[in-house]
DNA sequence: AAAAATAGAGCGATCGTTCGTTTTTGTGTT
DNA sequence: AACACAAAAACGAACGATCGCTCTATTTTT
């Protein structure tokens, strides 16, 4: 899957989750016809999120929202009840995109080899979309309440278990050497999100999504095949 | 070198840098007594680094620091002349204790194969002693003013650099096998800064600072050593 | 004209910062 | 040892600005 095909299913499953969130969300949006509410809350969640990489979530005054939105404080208002609550809305919306669009693009039936660089390559094409919504995600958990939290670090353990169950797949295959499937896991986690959180470092330097991700691949393909130049041998992790 | 003596060589470095600080700072700094001065400047940045890791430096009232640091608000106005000269302070704290240990950390002398065991090691032990510093600067570096961030960027481009070094050196004396030197080093700090960033799946592991190490380096050695099981073979990589 | 959506002034709370006052400290004199 | 007295340091109430949020009036849509 090229990055241009992976956008187009992003979009759509973007749309899907605002239809969701009007749904739920009921109870607290005073707009009554969909059209309307989606358009301004997709409106709202990209002014939120472009001000909030700025200076914080916190930093963002609503009065800054409404002039960058283009919506009146008294407006904003009827599309949540409080700030904390928009917060909320935000981080929800991302968890869901990213849990929709990630299990859609790996094929549980191909190798473990194959398995690792699509999602690898997937992570990184969903945050090269989602981009203000993963540094929003990054910096502002803190601020969430304590049951909010627990959402977001059971997000965050959720996506390492999809490379966690693909080490260890391979491993009882014996293509991969992992002494520890977790840790492993969580490295290649973290190489992931640096592509977010230092995007300054490697606009600079004019890599992109692309060289990125084959760099990666190829690293954790190097620390994982094991030194032995026939990694079809089997018995050898033994 | 162990933890533990990592540990005092740090203590060491930090007062050498409450010196340094009293001294470029007096002209802001409305104390006159360096002892005073600098032992409430420490209080000060204790109080401000526990408070801002929890809601963000922009989140914390000066009346809140006040509160946990003891001093009234005056009193603080007496070490530093707005909130944001406090960030400033603070950011350049940092940045001094990890250039002035890190750089006595690494043996040039060695061979390449060792000093990238100690600069990763050294790099996990800093985080672990300044584990309040590095999130608030990881947090915080986008609230500070233009000049200041282009210190932020320069200070992480140095930090890479050691390992850019290294490599390129394991490289030149065909010990590593690295396809972009850059890129790895790149990698490998963003593996060494989750330590600090995710902390909480690390300690809910029940990790320690020395497993981490021992597996950053053992993944990192798998994916450059090569897959040659005789990696001093000479000539291999041309 | 009824319903839906938006507008924006106004409210109390809290923010960073200032400044006149009080307390503590260090030193020389009795 | 007790005192006086500046200098140094700490204090905390008060100020204007801005915050999140509300509420009624107005405009737009159906």
């Amino acid at each position: 899957m090229t990055f241009d095909e992976f956008k187009q299913v992003a979009t759509l499953s973007m749309e899907e989750i605002c239809h969701e969130i009007f749904a739920e969300k009921q109870a607290s949006i005073k707009i009554k016809k969909e059209a309307v509410a989606v358009k301004n809350l997709a409106n709202i969640f990209h002014a939120a999120l472009t001000l909030s990489n700025e200076r914080g979530f916190q930093s963002m005054s609503l009065r800054a929202l409404s002039r960058t939105s283009g919506l009146s404080m008294g407006a904003l208002y009827s599309y949540f009840t409080s700030k904390e609550e928009l917060l909320e809305m935000i981080q929800n919306q991302g968890r869901r995109l990213t849990r929709k669009v990630l299990s859609r693009q790996i094929d549980p039936q191909s190798t473990p080899g194959a398995m690792l660089r699509d999602a690898i390559r997937a992570h990184l094409y969903l945050t090269e979309i989602m981009q203000k919504w993963f540094y929003f995600s990054y910096m502002e958990t803190k601020n969430l309440d304590k049951n909010q939290q627990k959402k977001s670090m059971e997000s965050e353990l959720a996506t390492e278990q999809v490379f966690v169950d693909i080490l260890e797949q391979g491993l009882r295959q014996h293509v991969f050497h992992v002494t520890d499937p977790v840790l492993s896991a969580s490295v290649i986690k973290a190489m992931l999100q640096d592509w977010d959180v230092k995007r300054w470092k490697y606009a600079r330097r004019q890599i992109s999504v692309d060289d990125y991700a084959d760099f990666v691949i190829g690293f954790v393909e190097s620390a994982i095949l094991g030194r032995n130049p026939e990694p079809d041998l089997p018995n050898k992790s033994i």
